[in-house]
DNA sequence: AAACTCAACTTGTTATAACAAGTTGAGTGA
DNA sequence: TCACTCAACTTGTTATAACAAGTTGAGTTT
């Protein structure tokens, strides 16, 4: 046998996992039984759970044990990201709600201004929101908005998410610019989403502009890749 | 200090990283080094390493020592999924190459006979792709192609990407679903895609309709998320 | 000059040990 | 009954130790 002792015993678990033998929510055995169940160290039962927890599929909490991750995805269209709604969601059986952390005017990073087309340092209102999914943290919005937008609906956009909100109250939107991305949990980030340092994030970055094509909204959707994904519709061209 | 040691020590070399003291390719101060320079045990040094491993910003190898990780990302327009060309890619100063894996007829699976709208265990051509991006894997991709066209268009399918090959020889598509969502690496596509284990993928999940609205491919695209993202631009609906 | 050997590095695997810190439930006391 | 204490669990952090295995370059041999 040329592969490692936690390698075999964390694909063991991941196949038990996988048929159904632990079931979502679970608790797995402890390092401590791992060890007597396989008789190895408890270095190698802590290197075969490690494994578990990197690859998305488990777990672990301090004092409690180590769980199957529960991987129940909502699912995001962004053919029409304009109409995003909340009882769009609820269709899907998770009960959303959004914390607003900050909403402020501050100074365009020298990025921010370049996408917006405004001189750097120029004032913009900066909008962090926490979005929960049953009550459990599912992701992160970080945006721009342009500073006038950003007087003018300052009430409003402190409780909803951003495209909608202008879209229904005067500002048609042309169309959004977008790139989705994955990345990993950085140390701040694993605290803000409850997940391991490492574990894999989507970004969803975009650029809204209103029918003048003036570059209005920008920023970046970082969410659960255990709980959220997108979809979308591409038609042909004609012709 | 309640951080711990190794949560120090990583996020100074995030920093490092971040700044520029160490750019893409260099080589970090091995574990010896870390052992002399913070005066902790080879484990303290080791879990810092893998800290920036699982967030991937370095990659370990063994015998040589642990590397930055390039961060050089080419874009895939879902916009217009269907005109995927090499040269387009090509423009964005990476070489690709399709190493075609698997190229057979087989019995589809039920999810996928389901999809396509055909028996179960009806017969599909299975396809799968390794794309390698400057010679390194950058993608996999595994599709299921009806039967009737996989015969049809065997010999050209060995060696080019579905879609387009598909349109540019009289089968028209309407339109691609599709879903994006992010992953961890198992064992497997660690070994398959040269990344470590539980490294961030990206999966592009779709499934193509020719203009009678028949379902003809299904298949997902599993890529690294350090060198692959997506773009896409969204219109407004008129009115 | 070419090929081989090998010491000195690197990371990977695994064991033993101790303490810290969070959670839980049984048992004790008021 | 209620509240408190605490033992017995859990995972997290850290140290010391040894060997395995891959890489590299200096040195030797051919």
């Amino acid at each position: 046998m040329s592969t490692p002792l936690h390698i075999s015993i964390s694909e063991q678990l991941r196949h038990q996992i996988e048929v159904g033998e632990y079931r979502s929510g679970d608790r797995l055995p402890s390092e401590h039984q791992l060890m007597e169940t396989f008789s190895v160290s408890r270095i190698t039962a802590r290197q075969a759970m490690a494994n578990l927890v990197s690859q998305g599929l488990a777990i672990a909490y301090r004092g409690k044990g180590v769980f199957v991750t529960p991987q129940k995805k909502v699912t995001y269209s962004l053919s029409s990201p304009l109409v995003f709604l909340d009882h769009d969601m609820a269709r899907q059986g998770v009960a959303f709600t959004f914390e607003n952390l900050v909403f402020e005017p501050t100074l365009a990073p020298a990025a921010v201004a370049t996408v917006l087309g405004i001189p750097p340092k120029a004032s913009v209102y900066l909008q962090k929101k926490l979005l929960r999914m049953d009550g459990a943290a599912g992701a992160v919005d970080v945006s721009y908005l342009v500073a006038d937008l950003g007087e003018r609906f300052a009430s409003l956009l402190e409780q909803q998410m951003s495209f909608p909100t202008l879209a229904k109250n005067g500002i048609p939107l042309d169309r959004v610019d977008a790139v989705v991305e994955c990345t990993h949990a950085d140390y701040d980030l694993s605290g803000y989403l409850e997940v391991p340092l490492g574990h894999a994030l989507m970004v969803y970055r975009y650029t809204a502009y209103t029918r003048d094509q003036r570059p209005v909204l920008h920023g970046a959707t970082i969410s659960r890749a255990d709980r959220f994904c997108y979809s979308l519709s591409t038609r042909a061209e004609p012709g």
